[in-house]
DNA sequence: TTGTATGCGTTATCAT
DNA sequence: ATGATAACGCATACAA
């Protein structure tokens, strides 16, 4: 078992200093071809390699940026996830992640710990009790102390940073537009119980879909069923006392169980009850039909959020905050056309 | 902009040394009671932290362990990490995650990168290119330096050291068994093209049943996918030009196209052909019908091989590996059962 | 051309 | 009870 070898310890064996072989494992002028050559044929022979650690503290710069997201097993998460770390991965950064499991406390506490000097800057997206709590001291802090932060998707007003968002409002008042336009009327929200910025902003474009059509707001076709395991006859009833042509869910998850359900009442789909989905994930493409979705394009908030938080590092930035917008994109399915 | 507080800094601004402020915030007996409180009080305020950066250096410990997984849009590998995040978190470790993209050159460079010093260990799952191209120096070479290493689901003997695998040939036959004894003869194995020891192990698993059940193996009832994005009309083909009355699928996604297929093609999911796949993921829970499935016990996994990496660094474990195996559970739904 | 000294933030050992 | 010094591994300004 050969332990990695130091500066100091190729120093020793060629009998010069540490700042030689340091100044010729970079090549510099200052040092002979001669003593440069023999240093670095012997590291080569020894593979030496910096210690990272060693040059983050002298640097004052990890190479790592810390990521902090409510779910791991999600499917956009881990979308966003690839895209941040493709992208980290082009500009020699490393990432560290911590999953919030929805909880502010799990939150607060990843957010402490890797803020002991472990990482250059955060990308995170908040969980549910902390969007509920209205609580953001832990971020606030985090970038009084310089360390950046960017926000994607859970986003709220409150803290002043970098964040990337999807048009979600608009983006739901497509979707619900184009159901209008193949003439539904008797269109159904179904959406999260819990609070999220995400689910309100859709709500909203679902809203505004409906007025400039002139269909009415009714209450009675908002149905909102709890984070997980949402209850089948809660589902059914629901579609039982409602005259419902057409639904909008904010996830996935929410249209292939309501879609499966309504299928199961013997309705058809998209004939008689037309249903589309945020989030174009895996269970879309292999539902009976296929589900028409909106595609976060969760990769490229990914590469996104770290462009921006990259360029706020590696350049001191301060203030000017950026808001990118990506734009969502409607992908029709046999759950809404033949 | 109030950058983080150094041990340095209290001591200069309370007029001692940076040893005493050091021991004070340790609650060291060689303090007087006065000096430590004022100290502890200072830093109160200040919301002093130890940098984790110039711990790591000190004490050779980054507390740190870094993951490498073939791919993170992932159920099964994303339900590991899920377990090793959190058992690693109540010990006290933070995770590094670099994604392989199932590419051997990416396992290699996301390995160096880590090893570094930036790691105290790795827990990894072999890229499909790894494992076909045999080649395991990489791993050798950092289990040489020092830097234990857990390998899980996709692992290889050619590397000494420890390991978290499934029962995947036992599974594979119970499962092929419990379709057998509901009076299945004609069973097909969908498998992937690429090599992977699990898919293997399946596979013997499939053919150990057939064998033990008097039923003769027919090369022709074995399908081979690509791993990505499998081709329809291949699968179409398949079932149309052989007798199947049942199905073991490697992965739940094969399971769901095939089922899909098969039913298109106006036959009863499960009387007429009955499906079993592995990966008990969400695919598995929303299909008409559900897919009984090969539970991997994912989280359990990521626990153990978390578990297994931690003893080992803290304990300076050398030799003497082990391998534990997780039973897999059989989850039967409708794709089997009525 | 090479070497010495200093510092990054912390702790442990050894004075005082 | 407090402080000075060295060390972790590296880089750099400065000295020789």
């Amino acid at each position: 078992m050969k332990k990695r070898v130091t500066l100091k310890q190729i120093a020793k064996e060629l009998e010069v200093s540490v700042s030689t072989v340091s100044k010729a494992l970079k090549n510099s002028e200052e040092i002979s071809r001669d003593t440069k050559d023999k240093i670095q044929a012997f590291a080569k022979l020894y593979n030496y390699r910096p210690n990272n650690i060693a040059l983050s503290l002298k640097n004052k710069k990890t190479k790592n940026i810390g990521v902090i997201i409510p779910d791991i097993v999600h499917h956009f998460f881990t979308t966003v996830f690839r895209g941040i770390e493709h992208y980290a991965g082009k500009r020699g950064y490393n990432v560290m992640i911590c999953v919030s499991d929805e909880s502010f406390e799990k939150e607060v506490l990843n957010m402490e710990l890797l803020a002991n000097g472990s990482i250059d800057g955060f990308i995170m997206s908040l969980s549910a009790e902390t969007q509920e709590k209205n609580d953001y001291n832990h971020l606030n802090e985090v970038l009084n102390q310089g360390i950046p932060l960017v926000l994607f998707d859970r986003v709220t007003d409150d803290v002043l940073c970098d964040k990337v968002v999807i048009n979600d409002e608009e983006i739901a008042y497509q979707a619900v537009f184009s159901m209008i336009k193949s003439g539904k009327r008797n269109i159904a929200l179904v959406t999260t119980e819990r609070y999220f910025n995400v689910s309100t902003n859709r709500a909203k474009g679902y809203e505004k879909a409906l007025k400039r059509n002139g269909i009415e707001f009714n209450e009675k076709l908002i149905l909102t069923l709890p984070y997980e395991k949402a209850d089948d006859f809660v589902i059914s009833k629901f579609f039982d006392e409602n005259e419902i042509d057409a639904v909008l869910c904010v996830n996935e998850i929410f249209a292939i169980q309501c879609m499966d359900i309504v299928q199961r009442q013997g309705k058809k789909v998209p004939l008689d009850v037309g249903f589309i989905g945020f989030t174009n994930g895996i269970l879309s493409k292999y539902s009976v039909p296929k589900l028409t979705t909106v595609a976060q394009h969760g990769e490229r908030m990914g590469e996104m959020a770290a462009k921006l938080l990259i360029d706020r590092i590696e350049n001191d930035l301060e203030g000017n905050f950026k808001t990118e917008v990506i734009s969502a994109t409607l992908i029709q399915r046999g759950s809404t056309i033949n």
